[in-house]
DNA sequence: TTTTAAATGTGATATAGGTCACGTAATGAC
DNA sequence: GTCATTACGTGACCTATATCACATTTAAAA
């Protein structure tokens, strides 16, 4: 499957444009390949992208005063990753993005959103809903770090996305459930 | 200032309506009265709205199996709040809505948003933003969780809502900020 | 006003999870 | 294949916060 008929699939989950908007709205994205390790945004950037992932597995994090990682999101295929608050408000990022795997994403500028969304109303609507599904996770996961301990929150994670259990290194569950990557590897001893 | 031009204000913080069409997206929202204590929505119930706060503070807040009480958010006037998960997904209401102070509401229906998200383009593009918005204030909470201490939260949350710190019981700021209630009070004593 | 209930403060104690330290296994670079 | 990272495991100890119990203060109800 190409990188277009990704795309179209994901987004006819939501809605479906008519006629020819499809290609005109795909056009405004950018093929891009990174490796291992690359980063798409760096603390301080000025942020003018998001990203639909393709291939591989990104992570968007903060890095606090002590140098101390956060996980915000993992984006496997099909996830939108990006400095958000960065992008909608022409901040500088707060937030870095990079590569845990080799990986293909297509860029969209916040500009070129921005004109698609004044001239395809659909393209309106899919973004509308797709930030009401991320909000809707995001409320989720705010929960179960009110209300779960950290082994709790690590079987949820492990549940929903399994893939990243084999893909993602123990140290950054670790950073994306908000324990310290000793707490992530006692869970399953049996401690006296 | 009467209901239609608190909403209107609002609005135009995003975005301008065309000519009438605030009026007609106007006569789409029921103005409604409630009193301290009372529930918009309780978990179970089929969630058809979502509100605008006129006047008054709730709460939007989930109980677990143990019957603790977390704050999702607070709800001051011109913000909106509901169960979005059931709203958006037809799903019964895990969530809850009550009544911190008397409050006077707008109530939006789920079939009149998505109505006049199609009928004018505008109120698409309204409702994109104050959804991205949300996603980008809840990001920023959430790493507040991952990265601070009960006080710090504390101090953050008051610094950015003072009008909380007079209305709201402490024991609900508590629950807000995922911490028991006696640690919120302990916060501030030298302790030894 | 009197009574009752809700909100808050505070001590004593328990515990999840953090931090530091060190060792071993796995991965990647050359 | 060797060397250097990076990932992971585990012990010892520390700290923030939870929980339970009870007192006190404030607000609501009768």
């Amino acid at each position: 499957m190409n990188a277009a008929e990704v795309l179209r699939l994901h987004i006819s989950k939501t809605t479906t444009f008519p006629g020819e908007q499809f290609e005109y709205f795909f056009s405004h994205f950018k093929l891009l390949s990174f490796t291992k390790g690359q980063a798409l945004i760096s603390e301080g950037d000025k942020v003018d992208y998001e990203y639909f992932v393709l291939s591989g597995c990104l992570k968007s994090f903060y890095i606090n005063d002590e140098a101390k990682m956060f996980i915000l999101q993992f984006a496997m295929p099909t996830w939108w990753t990006s400095d958000y608050n960065a992008l909608y408000n022409g901040n500088r990022a707060t937030i870095n993005v990079d590569c845990i795997t080799d990986a293909e994403v297509l860029g969209l500028s916040g500009i070129d959103r921005e004109k698609l969304c004044k001239e395809i109303h659909e393209a309106e609507y899919f973004f509308r809903w797709r930030t009401n599904k991320g909000f809707v996770a995001l409320q989720k996961r705010l929960l179960s770090f009110m209300n779960s301990d950290a082994k709790h929150r690590y079987e949820e994670l492990i549940l929903l996305y399994p893939e990243l259990y084999n893909i993602v290194p123990k140290h950054l569950i670790a950073a994306y459930l908000g324990v310290s990557r000793e707490t992530l590897s006692r869970l399953y001893t049996p401690e006296k």
